[in-house]
DNA sequence: GATTAATGGTTGAGTGGTCAAGTATATTTT
DNA sequence: AAAATATACTTGACCACTCAACCATTAATC
């Protein structure tokens, strides 16, 4: 009957109020038939030099597996979002390059995903904004410093 | 071009810290052969009056849907942690209660998660580490309030 | 230069969830 | 009281991932 420790509560609230905030931005992201995890992809590729990445650090910067990835991308390959480069120097790489309409499409649905985020930090302040994010940041840091 | 706003960077800051965060936390359980949902069911049955909720509330407390819920009891009472009590009032309803063994099984399921979650938890101050939660709480409600 | 080890990626099997439809019981309407 | 509607839960089909095993290629070792 002993109480959870303030570490604890803080990972509950972070497990509820990710649950929550995803909720409006899927939402939004379906309307463009992306899921949340595609728009992350195209987002690590748009902001990458060359608008390419390899697989694994796609995987890495996203927090997905190498098969995730995989899987993740077939589909968005298929219809054009990405194309697969093949790297001459080393065979068994290959780079996913974000094309010149998954560069459109991810433009679109950021437009709509960043009126979800505005929506659903209506009650808090830039400051407070600010603040968390900062604070989120040091607890993924603590996270990886604890994981080594 | 144009940078993600600040909504948006605190939306990936969660998302990127939770995968982080979790992680250890899993690990933990997984050596009780738990999952975190079915950590948290029982958390959430052994803080609940008599030990038990119905199905629905649960799936609501947690962020399941009914369905999940049903396939996530299933084998946890299956192993006798948690029982189906019926209800002779309203016979669609069955209440689901923490069984002995499951109070036990839990409680020591918290002690690991609790070690996981103080080093995840490491390099933060006691009040950022409220400080951290508080607004996340904000945020949580925020996000509710946006969904209406 | 052939063998072994390491790296990058894919695939099969399994897990943990969703959604939509279905079943059983309760409640409301007529 | 019968019919329609609502509620609580379960089930079937599917989806998004993981892990372990695997294939292809490159690098290191002898």
């Amino acid at each position: 009957m002993t109480e959870l420790s303030n570490s604890m509560q803080l990972i509950l609230a972070l497990v509820k109020t990710q649950g929550q905030v995803l909720k409006p931005i899927e939402n939004a992201l379906s309307l463009h038939g992306m899921s949340f995890s595609e728009w992350l992809v195209m987002h690590k590729l748009n902001v990458a030099s060359d608008r390419s990445l390899k697989r694994a650090s796609l995987a890495n910067s996203i927090g997905l597996t190498a098969s995730g990835v995989t899987r993740l991308l077939k589909p968005m390959e298929k219809i054009g979002l990405v194309e697969k480069v093949t790297n001459q120097r080393d065979a068994r790489m290959s780079l996913v390059r974000l094309s010149e309409s998954g560069i459109r499409v991810y433009q679109e649905a950021t437009d709509s995903i960043e009126q979800g985020a505005k929506k659903v930090t209506q009650m808090m302040s830039v400051k407070q904004i600010e603040q968390c994010a900062g604070l989120l940041t040091t607890l993924h840091f603590s996270a990886i410093e604890a994981s080594h």
